[in-house]
DNA sequence: GACAAAATAGACTGATCGGTCTAATGATTC
DNA sequence: GAATCATTAGACCGATCAGTCTATTTTGTC
């Protein structure tokens, strides 16, 4: 047996299948079909598909969060801030060029679809975006307490045009299939917190 | 008879309902059913569910189009280009404090749904995106020619920030069912463009 | 008014949807 | 090894899905 849960493999899976298609195109079938599990298997571990969305989400949210975390607030390998938050995110252009637009991000790829269907989902991704702007202002608060960006900014305020605005160019680079969006968004907020 | 017709009639009740739910959630029976047309006449003026969403999404987009260039291009009744970009934003706000956080624009609420699954839509949903950005950009461009916005603001570039600024404001305040994100987006659009 | 074309009408199809049900199997504890 | 409980297994359910089909009605043209 795998070494990993009947429950994170559906997950796994889920995640996948959802953010090449979307929440309502992906049936249970599907998602089950593609990790060898039964109806049964899937319905003693949620109780519908819309609950098991809600975990997913979570389950999402709580990696991202976690990944964010240690790229953009640990001082080691880089010490500097302001370069963890532009290196994090040349990163995720390199991975848009490397899926020719396709969007990586499941809050992203689901919010719109799900959030007018169920609160509970709703519920989630507005946590994962609160998180990601909390981290977000913590990289300012220390690039600024090590005067690594200018002085002007206040992080509470960049923090959410910083997130909106990518957010924004994230999207519309899945649109256009097109890595320029969020270049242009990147080269905009270095202008916006070098010192 | 209606005076408008039995293809409009379905497009206009098919916004409304995707606006609410989204493509894959509504069926056509539902649609259908909304505007009393049977199952014969949609598939005589539509070959598909398919194609169906790209003539619904680019009979929205003229829409969205041709008001946007009404209220952002027209130097009647207000000449300051400044002045008509501002209050866009604060009438969409407004928009979306009556429908109490609710996602205003089908090309927000169904681009990642659909984006993915079908090319013809994708590129609807592009060219919307171009035509808005396009609209900024010569609103941006008069208003330096009018010395009414700072002159160190470069349309093309800051046209594409505004918007991508703007889409995510929108797509987060409908997740946390709340106008904050747009008025925080308002608000650094204001001193970025203020002389 | 005759004819043709466009549009309306809705019953019907096979496939798939989310979800239920009962039975068989795996593991745990006494 | 008997009893228990979690899990696996998949056949099955009614509802609904997008899409088809054959009529009938409406409309425009001569």
């Amino acid at each position: 047996m795998s070494d990993r849960t009947t429950k994170e493999r559906i997950l796994d899976a889920a995640e996948g299948l959802m953010l090449e298609k979307s929440f309502h195109s992906v049936g249970l079938t599907e998602i089950l079909e593609a990790v060898k599990v039964p109806k049964g298997s899937f319905y003693h571990h949620f109780k519908s598909k819309e609950q098991f969305g809600v975990e997913m989400l979570k389950h999402y949210v709580a990696d991202a969060t976690a990944y964010k975390k240690q790229l953009l607030l640990s001082d080691t390998p880089e010490p500097d801030p302001l370069k963890r938050l532009l290196s994090f995110c040349e990163g995720t252009i390199c991975r848009v060029l490397e899926t020719k637009g396709k969007c990586p991000c499941l809050v992203l790829k689901l919010a719109a679809e799900v959030a007018d269907m169920s609160e509970a989902m709703r519920e989630v991704l507005a946590a994962g975006n609160r998180e990601a702007i909390a981290i977000l202002e913590q990289v300012l608060q220390e690039g600024l307490d090590k005067k690594k960006i200018a002085k002007t900014v206040r992080p509470a305020e960049a923090a959410v045009i910083i997130h909106d605005l990518w957010n924004g160019a994230m999207q519309r680079s899945a649109i256009c299939r097109d890595a320029t969006p969020p270049r242009e968004a990147l080269n905009f907020i270095r202008t916006l917190l070098t010192p």
